[in-house]
DNA sequence: CTGAAAGCGCTAACAG
DNA sequence: CTGTTAGCGCTTTCAG
């Protein structure tokens, strides 16, 4: 087995207790005896048992991140974020996919908590918003912050996109540009998708413009599904100019639709995304996207939590929305008419 | 704090041990004592402490995963192959992001042997392949599998690809579509990055075709690596006319590079990557590449490792090669000339 | 400055 | 079937 402070304190004539102290650079130690000790230890290569340090400090230095796609790279960097700004304070994070299913979340929760971890990070899948999360998280008492997925219940601590402005934002781009039909692809049955959807329907409204019907489409979360969803609006006997989607991976199915089908993007219909990931740029046409910097909301979750975790008491819920950030690419953008405001001009395309 | 075992046993007036048996499910409890203590703890809403339980057990039933970038979705899928395969035996794992620096990787190597995890996963960012590896896990009793990048030195698990065979792939399949001046865009000084130029080498040998004078150029990992390497390529007085990148985000910099530079792909130059990543078929042009099918690469990882845990005696190392896939889409894809065989006919496009 | 005693919450091994 | 004894490896507390 590995060597244990026990065996440097035998080695050395020493007590137990010399050693540990000496090893977390306790004061109570002399100079002497303390280099005799790190030497010694670093010679046999010790290593602190952390299991048996946390089950006495009762502190794991470990932090759960519950998260319902991995796959998804928006997810993939948060969790970027997260260990990057964990990582000096020490920490490690333990990585628990939800696959999208509340019962599998619960069940990693339930194990997380067993683990006595230090703090948590959870973007749930709970679909029962009044109850599903505080239910799960209320009986406990470590510190955790919600992420990306807003709760509605009582204040808790949070990071993510304010999604109504973000739907705003998508939308009311998308008519500056010139689009008169709107239609959004819109996500799962989630806080963030509902959000998207009022803000897409407040632009239209604020900008005297009647939501058509059918322009509101059944979609999900991944290529596949925005894909489909095109497809669909394609099939209407007018089909819109402008379509918002939930994502960016949706919008990059749609994308793939609509130049199927021999149309031109923007020209014919621009298209605008939500996430910002990484490779937006890279599309088959470089994707106009709502960015909601995944890395930052990681970061900010991180600081958070460091926060709760070194204090005892609690600090106040704090709730961090970061502002999504309009970036426009090729899928939207119609400079020449919107720099002139010609809104209708584009039928012309 | 949280509720022990401990308390259920004075609450109902019964051992500790008889309580710890009961919620393990051991044989040597009556039905109906077990009944009463399951339905006490339930009631409590009891959770075994995992840290406790592990340092009497010495098992900690999480894995360690290291990998050198989690935003690469390579290594994300990795993970959730990882995840999904280790999941349904009460494992999970934590994960280190090596920042691709060898220094750091042993940090959190240390730290996650300190923390008594059963099994390791990693694709280590060492750059000292003949001592690298060894040096950090050879002192340690836990089982691992190493992924991705290829140890070079004493037998070991692994699973991974065989990248000189994944570069020949490539490079055969651009020949064979009729290029006839190649080059390849390559990664850092890894063995992944050297296997696959010795593929392309051997391919180009093995076709009878010289390798070109500056005909392998400096890449790196990212899109922005690819993109501009590809222009230095495209400064030569006479460009390439295929280019097998090192994986797809360098490929898809090199689409963009080349888009830019007023050029047509495939028929100005053909475009190969690898990795597959997922998004691969919705770049500006659907992207050729190698599938190294990531997810079955982590899969067969937690396989190994959960055979390893299982077993007190640690079974022969294996080598899992899995083998790479052409995936043929347009960046590549010059149906009517190669059907043909008419390779020198390219130069007409 | 050093160390002995007690315990973190649980389990292995054995005794009743 | 049930309970006792002894740790797992470390830290906290308090006495020397």
């Amino acid at each position: 087995m590995a060597v244990r402070m026990k065996d440097i304190a035998e080695d050395l004539g020493v007590s137990l207790m010399t050693v540990s102290k000496a090893l977390r650079g306790h004061v109570d130690i002399s100079e002497d005896t303390r280099e005799r000790i790190l030497r010694r230890a670093r010679e046999l290569n010790y290593q602190p048992n952390w299991v048996a340090r946390s089950l006495a400090t009762r502190r794991t230095f470990i932090v759960g991140l519950v998260i319902p796609d991995l796959m998804h790279s928006f997810f993939a960097e948060i969790a970027y974020g997260l260990t990057r700004e964990l990582a000096p304070f020490g920490y490690q994070i333990v990585l628990a996919n939800s696959d999208e299913n509340a019962e599998t979340e619960r069940r990693e929760l339930d194990l997380l908590i067993a683990r006595k971890i230090d703090g948590l990070v959870v973007a749930s899948a709970q679909r029962d918003w009044r109850r599903g999360i505080p239910q799960a998280l209320k009986n406990i008492s470590i510190p955790f912050v919600l992420i990306d997925r807003m709760p509605s219940g009582p204040r808790m601590n949070y990071v993510g996109t304010c999604d109504e402005d973000l739907g705003m934002l998508a939308t009311e781009h998308l008519i500056s540009q010139g689009c008169v039909r709107l239609a959004h692809i819109h996500g799962p049955d989630n806080p963030n998708s509902l959000g998207r959807l009022r803000g897409f329907q407040s632009a239209l409204k604020k900008n005297g413009m009647k939501s058509l019907p059918q322009c509101v489409v059944e979609g999900g979360v991944k290529d596949e599904d925005g894909y489909e969803a095109m497809q669909q609006l394609l099939r209407l006997k007018t089909p819109p100019d402008g379509v918002f989607c939930y994502n960016d991976p949706v919008a990059a199915g749609a994308i793939k639709a609509v130049l199927e089908s021999g149309r031109g993007i923007p020209g014919d219909i621009a298209i605008v995304g939500a996430g910002n990931v990484h490779y937006s740029d890279l599309l088959r046409v470089p994707l106009s996207t709502i960015d909601q910097r995944a890395s930052e909301i990681g970061e900010q979750a991180a600081r958070i939590l460091v926060e709760c975790m070194r204090t005892k008491s609690a600090p106040s819920p704090k709730c961090v929305l970061i502002p999504p950030r309009l970036i426009i690419r090729d899928s939207s953008r119609r400079s020449d008419f919107s720099n002139l405001g010609q809104r209708t001009a584009m039928r012309a395309r």
